[in-house]
Formats: structure tokens, sequence, C-alpha cells
DNA sequence: GTCTATAGAACGATAGAC
DNA sequence: GTCTATCGTTCTATAGAC
């Protein structure tokens, strides 16, 4: 338990804190984990070069707030979500898990339209995509995301294979992360809706439910 | 035009540009771009400090080339495919564009059972993922290969909406961006053929085929 | 909790000898 | 084409004053 200190040097405190956790969340996204020095984050958050260190110990750790402070939301929607269905009457569909799935991207982070949301996506991204073993760790936490709902597709598709299922949500996931990482977003054509998330959600659990119930390669 | 001179001097510089290269591969695979340095590169090639300059000119440059050697047979290969496709008498179907899409991923990139697999695949996935403006300018050249399916794919799908289909063919590259990266491969279950290329091209074939022809969200 | 100051190491790039 | 030596910069981390 953490109490808010009677003084106003806590509360100042905090939001230093949260001050470098925005720049350093920004910073992080545009240029990678190496590729942000610690000067870059504490000019940009109008505080000391110290503060970091004070705040957060180390660099690794302060990489490791940020991820947890944007993915820790969207992998606890993802688990809460899979449970409502799984308590449910009936067997979920396929639609109905991917939409479990994916939707948390959207309703969990800030929106495309939004400012904060072209740097989040670009973070969610490097965070998903990155093979660093410093990156890496933060990402084992949503593993269980991923065995869980691969228990879940096996359920209603017991008629592929559990290796090619694997690879199947293995591919989900990679859609979610290229969709998130912005990729070639420059070269977006006219009409394309960035503004509107939720026909962007519809296209994507259309494209994925299509995607998961085709025939199985490995079927006799 | 580039002779071989006459002297061993210029046989023993390529073989220093190309250890270059090879090491710098590697730990740009492992480590990204801004956490490798010049010195840890040419340490690893055996070679001197200086090379990099020589050879390259900078760091920047020398990733260039090394992302160069790497994706340049790809995207020949990708266009080739697709150039063959379309000299063809019928319409191409789903499958066999996503195959020419897809297969030079495989078939142009060391297999993950090589030595050199695992590395590359990394690689790939940070050149395609990565959103920092030093690397997406090598990525630039990919976009030829993006237009030129949209507009392929935009001929054998007439009932989806160019906008939704430009989103599938983004989801597509995402699937083969996680692919490469080897997202989470450490969690690999028992049974993954992952020293077999062609189980794993056909179970993409099958799942993206399937998901490009999902009905249209947006059809009348 | 914030700040200055600095230690100590690593970096990219390049000049110049061979 | 290869090498040594080094310049000038930037980095993380931390000690210690306030």
């Amino acid at each position: 338990m953490e109490e808010a200190t009677t003084k106003g040097e806590g509360a100042y405190g905090r939001v230093t804190r949260e001050r470098i956790l925005d720049a350093a969340e920004q910073l992080f996204a545009e240029q990678g984990f190496e590729g942000t020095s610690i000067r870059a984050v504490t000019k940009e958050a109008g505080a000391n070069l110290a503060a970091v260190g004070y705040h957060f110990g180390s660099k690794a750790a302060l990489f490791e707030a940020v991820a947890e402070r944007v993915m820790g939301p969207v992998i606890a929607e993802q688990l809460g979500r899979l449970n409502d269905l799984e308590e449910g009457e009936r067997e979920p569909e396929i639609e109905e898990l991917v939409e479990a799935f994916v939707a948390p991207y959207f309703d969990r982070l800030p929106r495309k339209s939004e400012a904060r949301g072209r740097t989040v996506s670009r973070l969610v991204g490097r965070i998903l995509g990155d093979p660093t073993e410093e990156i890496r760790r933060v990402t084992v936490e949503g593993t269980e995301v991923r065995d869980r709902y691969l228990v879940a597709f096996s359920k209603a598709l017991p008629n592929v294979t559990r290796e090619e299922l694997w690879w199947r949500v293995l591919s989900m996931i990679g859609v979610v992360v290229v969709h998130r990482i912005g990729l070639h977003e420059e070269g977006r054509p006219l009409g394309m809706p960035d503004d509107n998330d939720e026909t962007v959600l519809e296209w994507t659990v259309a494209f994925l439910s299509a995607a998961l119930r085709a025939p199985s390669v490995n079927a006799p």
C-alpha cells in the first residue's frame, strides 16, 4: 500500500514520474530502446537527468514500466473477455473468440485519431515484435493470453491439428502487430478510415475469422 | 562495372567486406541498429575498426547494404512471380497470388533450420517492422511490391472494396512479418515443424487465401 | 524529491602511416 | 586495403548538496 503524502512533494513527484513515463513512451516508440537516451527522456519531460534513476532505477526498468502501462489493460481485457465467453451457456463462436482477442487492442489503447494513438501503436509493435531479450521479458506475461486462446480455439476448431492451429494463432497476433505498427502508414490510400476504428475492427474480425476457419491442410 | 584486381589485395578486400556484412547481419538482427556498435561488428568480423568506414562510409550505409542483401532477392522474386502470373492466359487464382507473395520469403531466405536462418528471420522482422525513418527507407523499395499485388488482388476480388482490400494486403504482410520475427519461438509446442518450411508455407497459403476470400464487410 | 557535478565507459568518425 | 591512434561526443549511473 502506498499512501499519498500530505506534503506537496508527494503529488509533485507523482507528476514528474508520469511526465517521464509519457516522454519515455513517445521516445521509445519513435526510436526504440537503444536509440533513446535517458537524457532525451528527461529533457522532453522537463525533469532532471537523475530523476529516472530515482523513480525507476534504470533505463531498462523504465522501459518495463512504460510497456506495462500500455499492455497491461489490453492483456487484462483479453483474459476477461475470454473468461466471460467460457462462462457462458453455449460454446463461443469463432467470431466471438477473434473479437475477444482483437478488440482490446482497439478499446484499451488510445485511438489512432488521438494524439497518443500513433505513438502507442508504434510502441506496441515494438514490444510485440522486438526479439531482444530485454524487451521480450515484458511480453512473457502475454504468453498466458496466447496459450489460453489456443485452448479455446482448439475446442472451437477440432478438425484443425494442434500444430497448425498454433501457427494460426501466431498469425493472428501478427495481423494485430502489423496494424499497430502502422506499417506503411504514409502510403495509406485515400478513403482509409484511420479515424474510424470500429470499421477497421470489423474488417479485422472478418479477415481473421475466415482465416481461422480455413480447412486444415493436415486434415485427413 | 567493377573489375576484380589482379593483385591479392582486391580479393582479400572483398572477403573482409563480406565478413563485415555477415557479422553486421547477425548483430543488427539480434540487437537492432542502435544497439549495435561498429566496434562490435568489426570485432566479430575479425576486421579493423576503420574498415566499416572504408568499405561502407558509415554505420547507416552498412545497415542499408545488409538489408539490401537480404531483401533484394525476395522482392525480385515477388515481382517476377507476379509478372509470370499476369502474363499467363487466364486470370490467376487467389491461392496463386498468395503463394507468389509468400513463397519468396521461404525460397529466397535461408531456411530456419540453417544456421543463418534464425538470424535472417529476425532481421527481416526488424526491417519490415521498424518504424524508424532510417530503416523505413530500405523498405520503400518494397512498396512497389505491395502496390502491384494490391492491383492484382483487386482484379481477383472485385467485390471487396479497395479500402478493405488494402487492409487485407497489409494484414498479409503482417502474417509474413510475424513468422519471420519468429515471435515467441521459445514457446513453440512439440511437433512444430520448424525444420519443415514446405509445411509452414502450405499452412500460410491456406490461412491467407481463406482470409482474402472473406465476404467484404462493406459489401452492399 | 530534486538538483549539480562528475566518474567512467563507449560511441562514430577520421587522419595519416604503412 | 589495412592499421593505429585519437578527437570530440554522448552515454548510464551515482554521489552528495539542498
